[in-house]
DNA sequence: CTTGACCCTATAGCTTACTTTAGGGTTTAT
DNA sequence: ATAAACCCTAAAGTAAGCTATAGGGTCAAG
């Protein structure tokens, strides 16, 4: 069994982000190299590489890296978590995340109204129905 | 006609905003008060209290400060522009909230097969189908 | 033996929209 | 006269997630 070791840009480039980002994932804990060369390179293992591919994976649906630093915790100590406790943390983002939607849905009728009531024409923008709503609302 | 002149405490309180928020915006060329007493203090009128109003309306409807200015300098000057010019920059506007809406969205749906697909149990997250998809996706 | 492509650390900068802090005058009421 | 409640400026701090810069080792190729 055979350990591949790479080096930070051979990791990054296998990730598709850059040296800088693992770094600045190591600075906030949310990952670490296996070991270190003899002249302090950073050496990865493929147990860093899924360790990256996770949090890359958390990221895009829309975990915070405070958040994975979570969901790391509970991937690494599966054991003493049950899947109520992971469960749990998506439930809470899928509510953030349908506030969010609700909040610019309604941002986005509130547009669509203004864009609805205004002329678009070429007169003077003196009696504009936009400009007269962001005054009076 | 008696032009009210209010103390930067006395718009921020009818606005609804600190203080410091309103000499924010004047830093950034929002808005800067009619005058200044003798002791310094800024004081602000009706036109003032309008403008800042008009700010926070269209904050509220999704724009950024520095959108803000650009629909300031367009009501401010409306003689000199247009009813398309107006709009324009709401539309540019709504397509950006409903991208955002659309990636959100997207993001909501996978967490929603991943919320789908965990049993949500006491049972151990050593199998848990969140923890697997985020490490295998 | 030097050039280029890597690697290292530490620190600063970026974006947005504020908030906080530090240090100091002013006004109002008691 | 003093304390509370305002006002002022200037600068730094906050959140999130990086990106960039400075200054300096390491390594393989030609």
């Amino acid at each position: 069994m055979k350990t591949e070791n790479l080096k930070i840009g051979q990791l990054a480039e296998r990730a598709g982000v850059s040296v800088e980002t693992i770094r600045f994932y190591e600075s906030k804990g949310l990952i670490s190299p296996a070991g270190r060369s003899a002249n302090g390179y950073r050496l990865y293992n493929e147990l860093d590489g899924a360790r990256l591919r996770f949090i890359l994976n958390a990221k895009s649906v829309g975990f915070t890296l405070k958040e994975i630093t979570d969901l790391l915790a509970l991937r690494v100590h599966a054991d003493h978590h049950t899947c109520e406790d992971v469960k749990q943390l998506t439930h809470t983002k899928m509510h953030e995340i349908a506030e969010k939607i609700a909040q610019l849905t309604a941002i986005h009728n509130s547009l669509q109204g203004l864009h609805n009531a205004c002329c678009g024409g070429p007169e003077s923008a003196e009696n504009c129905s936009i400009l007269e709503y962001l005054d009076n609302k």
